[in-house]
DNA sequence: AAAAGCACTTTGAATTACAAAGTATAGGGG
DNA sequence: CCCCTATACTTTGTAATTCAAAGTGCTTTT
């Protein structure tokens, strides 16, 4: 009879984090702006998730452009999508039940 | 392009919440004891988050006795079992991918 | 009678989350 | 050239959340 809950990622309790990591596992390169479209969040909010996933080495920034528009993309690391997927089996293993 | 998130229920944002709720779904009855122990949380910890669960209606509390001890057990309502499983189909629909 | 266990409640402090406002840079319209 | 807008933030301040620790009332054990 084991702690349920130990594995799982501190930084994936919070809402907006977790549909972060979400979007990104499944689109490539996401903007600032698609981000903060799609979750409903403030700029404000969003921006200071967003640094906190990225030190943790988790998402990557890329500053560019379109055109000559500045134009910031996110997308997962490597080390995201494991501690991501590594969150996800923890939550599977909690919901299957252990006695 | 919709929100992922807004599926997810506030109350298991707390992994102290969705570890009672994991463990109530595949136990029947559950006693406060044995909740601190499997969560590794101080009882006063403990305490609010059962509150908060009752409160919103996802746990019954039984008070009763082993032999001339008091002995307190938690089980999951219905509601709280629906609650519960919608957030785990949320969180499986956030995961599997959007567009 | 004293100590300890159970199931809490209360208190207080730290952390977290959030909205709103402010900032820097660039583009387009008049 | 000047203004207004957009992007991508940062800063500020407040509200909410979380948690440990201490205290409470009851009972059982020694």
């Amino acid at each position: 009879m084991k702690n349920p809950i130990t594995g799982l990622n501190k930084i994936f309790d919070n809402r907006i984090r977790l549909g972060v990591m979400s979007v990104l596992v499944v689109n490539e390169e996401v903007s600032f702006n698609d981000l903060k479209q799609m979750l409903e969040v403030t700029d404000g909010n969003l921006a200071t998730h967003l640094v906190s996933l990225e030190e943790n080495g988790y998402i990557k920034v890329h500053k560019g452009f379109i055109g000559r528009k500045t134009n910031t993309t996110y997308s997962v690391t490597k080390i995201g999508e494991k501690a991501f997927s590594d969150h996800i089996t923890a939550l599977e293993n909690m919901i299957k039940g252990f006695k």
